[in-house]
DNA sequence: GTCTAATTATACCGATCGGTATATATTTGT
DNA sequence: ACAAATATATACCGATCGGTATAATTAGAC
């Protein structure tokens, strides 16, 4: 590892936080340098532009949020425990990211779906990737007789990942946390209700 | 209607569009010269600031779709077909609002709550009126004797306002409108087997 | 430790930002 | 039709924007 590469790093880590609050129009590079204590020289050494500074931090914010999912994931037993807890788990890091901005998926992708089309793809590819995941955890209960095999993997993967990032949505704009946790309540009745057996 | 009032009105409708696009960080001044052909001095005559025209333009995108939504709510007869047709609602709207930006709330909810005060309070304001919309319209039916006496009014309102702007966020990052629609038929499925009696 | 290559800081660029003072043009009441 | 009030356009302000050329510094191979 490479002292740019630290730095390119330490930049990324610096600035990630900034990003998710103020936007990537929102950002300046001023900003940048603040944060860092490093000068545009110095950045600017390490990124083309501001443009690639804004997806590697989309890329680390992702990085994050994922290494919690799968930590949560990686610690259950069955479909359903798995689905349960990955549930839940969004109430924790609701906590954990509220002063650092909240989710970046849901920040990023309503600042970029207009405006910066590079960004609006990678968020596009993270949201398919994360319903891909649930509907494969429950195919693989389905197969493995955990999960009833009528359900509809793909819709329900939809409205849950719907209802955790709407209930972000309610929570982090009114201030009343419980907005997210009837959400997440209501994921879990689907799952108790509907695909388990 | 004197004439001020007059601009007024127009430079919010020619540039309510923008706004919601770009987002009111990303709206430079030329941005609104150039979408109203006026110039930067008739703007100011109106206007104390750029902050002043988001805030307008927030309020008047928030009245265009409470029009379409009250207008759908007073073609109801009973409190379950208002709360189906008003869930069904959002499928058009979505199509209607989608080269405009999408939806207002979702986008001024997210820009705002980090960066901009007062437009965040206005953001939260809206949403819980519109919380108490549904959850008024639910508590009718109960007296009514239309909805299921155990409903908890206030949890049905928050989810179907999660589904609802989940399901936009999705189907607007993704492009695929089928998103939303399974968000709009699990509210549909809450509706009639839940509330119905 | 030295020399070279990679990295960071300095100083600057033109363009654009939001905003304003003032001159010009247009309403509007009479 | 005309004057007073209102509304719009012009021309400009300092500050900041993203970005770059170049100088100073530092890291890493030998």
């Amino acid at each position: 590892m490479t002292k740019a590469d630290r730095t390119r790093q330490f930049i990324v880590e610096k600035t990630a936080s900034i990003f998710n609050m103020k936007g990537y129009a929102g950002t300046s590079l001023s900003d940048l340098t603040e944060a860092t204590g490093l000068t545009k020289g110095s950045i600017y050494g390490n990124f083309v532009n501001k443009d690639e500074v804004a997806l590697a931090v989309f890329d680390h914010n992702l990085y994050l949020l994922n290494k919690g999912l799968n930590a949560v994931a990686d610690d259950s037993s069955n479909a359903i425990d798995k689905l349960l807890n990955l549930a839940n788990f969004h109430r924790l890091a609701f906590r954990n990211t509220l002063n650092r901005g909240g989710c970046p998926i849901l920040n990023t992708a309503v600042e970029a779906d207009d405006t910066h089309p590079l960004l609006k793809e990678k968020v596009s590819k993270s949201i398919k990737a994360w319903k891909n995941n649930i509907e494969s955890i429950v195919k693989k209960g389905i197969l493995e007789n955990e999960i009833n095999a009528t359900t509809n993997a793909s819709e329900f993967a939809t409205e849950y990942i719907s209802l955790v990032e709407g209930g972000i949505l309610l929570a982090k704009t009114t201030g009343d946390f419980s907005l997210l946790n009837t959400c997440i309540a209501r994921i879990e009745k689907i799952i108790n209700s509907e695909l388990k057996l």
